[in-house]
DNA sequence: GCCTAGCACTCGATAGAGGCGAGTGCTAAA
DNA sequence: TTTAGCACTCGCCTCTATCGAGTGCTAGGC
């Protein structure tokens, strides 16, 4: 891909069209860049240059007597081959930090917060992909009798995610009875990985059928049914939608309608970041790279968080190909690690 | 308020204005009322009573040379005295009901669902508002020990509302410990609703300090740390945002965003739909009139919804004033019984 | 006295014309 | 290889003219 661009000249311009473009969201054309640029050459070369990264296919021209735009390949290969991903300043971080003063309670609010503090300091939306149960390694799980033949099922991974599930049962079981199911199970499937609770489950009434014990066997069908749905799915916090709006870019209706759905819809995001989680590290998607959505002109930068060394999910921003990759791509990764710090120290 | 609109011709006309102008979305002219709506008189005559009716104050001409719009106080008119609402017809109820089979097994999952479905049936964004922990009956509370000195704290009430308190606590104790707790509490707390607890929680605590019974004071201590904060809160749950989108009237971004903004925000939402859930029944809010949001053209149609006799919250649509009322008032008055009669039978 | 036909008037919306200016590509000279 | 110069393109803005929906008013009819 490097090699795409020859020449420290081309690459230099290439760099100025884009940031200048970032900047200003219009088409740039040959004289800016020979002003602020310093390139010491004159606007001719410039133009010059600029036609040969055209005929490369990363730039475009909207109209003939329009300045130039990078195309989704120039972006490409300028965050691959040009951009050099600086840290976080320290005043950055320490602002990055100081908003989630206030103490967080619940690891859904912890992850709610997240995606307001990647909106808030991007500009863009921010997203939060949570934690699949079944992921996260079991905790603990406990049964509540709501009334006559209907329990709920309450899940507590390690990582401090907490899940219920309300469902009927042919016959109706008393509280202290559920209770013994509870410590039954805790003991049982303690340190395992939810994934594996079910084959365990399995297993264990195997054995219990054999064995007769119509308590246990109840308890082991129980979580079976609690188990059986929902485990797989995320949920998926987004903050700052409206941030979107002051992209001049989207002031038309119709692109703009198109990423709320999606928003909307959540399971197409949801794809992409699940997607992305284990590739590790930052992720960046520009325009129709992201497949799943029929999307140009938005980009996605994700990364995983974990705790320990727990996959738990994918955080991002979502913004308009044209946004600040410089500073965006650090605040994502500086923001999936302290998530990730926050996580393990505190669930 | 009905004497406002004397003689029977000047209803009739108001009526088919509001009613030709929700359906076009814009100004209504003399000619097409006299045509459409069968009046069996002139324009001209029409015109004489529009000019009537504009300085009442329930209409108003956009320009000299424009048709008239219904004005707020204009809805309210014709709503309150006019508008017979009719009960929704019986196809629309099953459709209705339709829509939650594949079974809910969870009272969040129950009301994101009914924000969704009295966005698609109103084609307007749906709201609900969860129940107030604090306004609900205690259940059962649970404590997770997560690790050392980190303590979850399960709280269910009864409506099979489930909400999680995650906090550090100074010295550490085991889970065994945890659980003589719970035992402890959970019998004491029984069927107290759960803005009693607090003051229940005090006065066990002067008892406990005489009697010198350090696990049950830690008990007590704990529980009242996991009240303290959150159970006066609500969430909010949204449904078909871009359904707004479609509205002509908000084709211009400003005030689209102003919306969007409400949504993001939700804490003016959350307050609008928490005065309106003592007041019982469908409740309107005409643009200004929910004088909270700084919206014009944007009306709430709300009603509460309960479990028995627990009120616990309010749902409802959000759309332009210019919104189909007579449709939208007998769906907001089903689903709200029709999501009490679901929570009543499962939860 | 109420209703209606007729008419002048208003005013937004739409379309076209003209001018502006940013930006280009090309050519020829340094 | 670079650059100055220049003709050319084309989106954007402004101005103007036209159109038509709708009004208010007046005068005549039932």
């Amino acid at each position: 891909m490097k090699g795409l661009v020859r020449g420290e000249r081309s690459r230099r311009v290439l760099e100025a069209v884009i940031l200048e473009y970032i900047k200003g969201g219009v088409p740039v054309g040959s004289r800016a860049i020979a002003k602020k640029y310093g390139l010491s050459v004159s606007p001719a070369t410039i133009r010059n240059v600029m036609a040969d990264l055209e005929e490369l296919g990363l730039l475009y021209q909207p109209h003939t007597s329009a300045g130039r735009v990078p195309t989704e390949l120039g972006l490409r290969v300028y965050i691959d081959a040009i951009l050099k991903i600086q840290q976080l300043s320290v005043a950055d971080r320490e602002q990055i930090r100081q908003s989630y003063r206030g103490g967080v309670s619940r690891v859904e609010g912890l992850l709610q917060e997240t995606s307001k503090v990647l909106s808030s300091f991007s500009k863009q939306a921010g997203v939060v992909l949570t934690p699949r149960l079944s992921h996260t390694v079991f905790k603990r799980i406990e049964f509540v009798r709501l009334r006559t033949s209907m329990v709920m099922t309450i899940l507590v991974s390690q990582a401090g995610i907490v899940h219920n599930t309300v469902f009927e049962i042919k016959e109706d079981v008393s509280q202290e009875e559920l209770d013994k199911y509870g410590r039954y199970l805790n003991d049982m499937l303690q340190d395992l990985a939810l994934h594996q609770v079910k084959a365990r489950l399995l297993e264990e009434m195997q054995k219990e059928k054999v064995l007769f014990d119509r308590l246990l066997s109840k308890a082991l069908e129980l979580s079976q049914k609690a188990l059986q749905e929902n485990i797989e799915n995320s949920e998926l916090y987004i903050g700052g939608r409206t941030n979107l709006l002051d992209n001049p870019e989207f002031a038309d209706v119709e692109q703009m309608r198109r990423i709320f759905n999606a928003f909307e819809e959540k399971s197409k995001i949801i794809d992409l970041l699940d997607k992305s989680m284990s590739a590790g590290g930052v992720n960046i998607f520009i325009g129709s790279e992201s497949e799943l959505l029929d999307m140009e002109s938005v980009s996605f930068i994700t990364s995983p968080y974990a705790s320990g060394d727990e996959l738990l999910g994918t955080l991002g921003v979502i913004g308009p190909t044209r946004m600040d990759y410089s500073r965006i791509i650090p605040l994502v990764d500086y923001t999936a690690k302290l998530l990730s710090k926050m996580l393990e120290e505190t669930f």
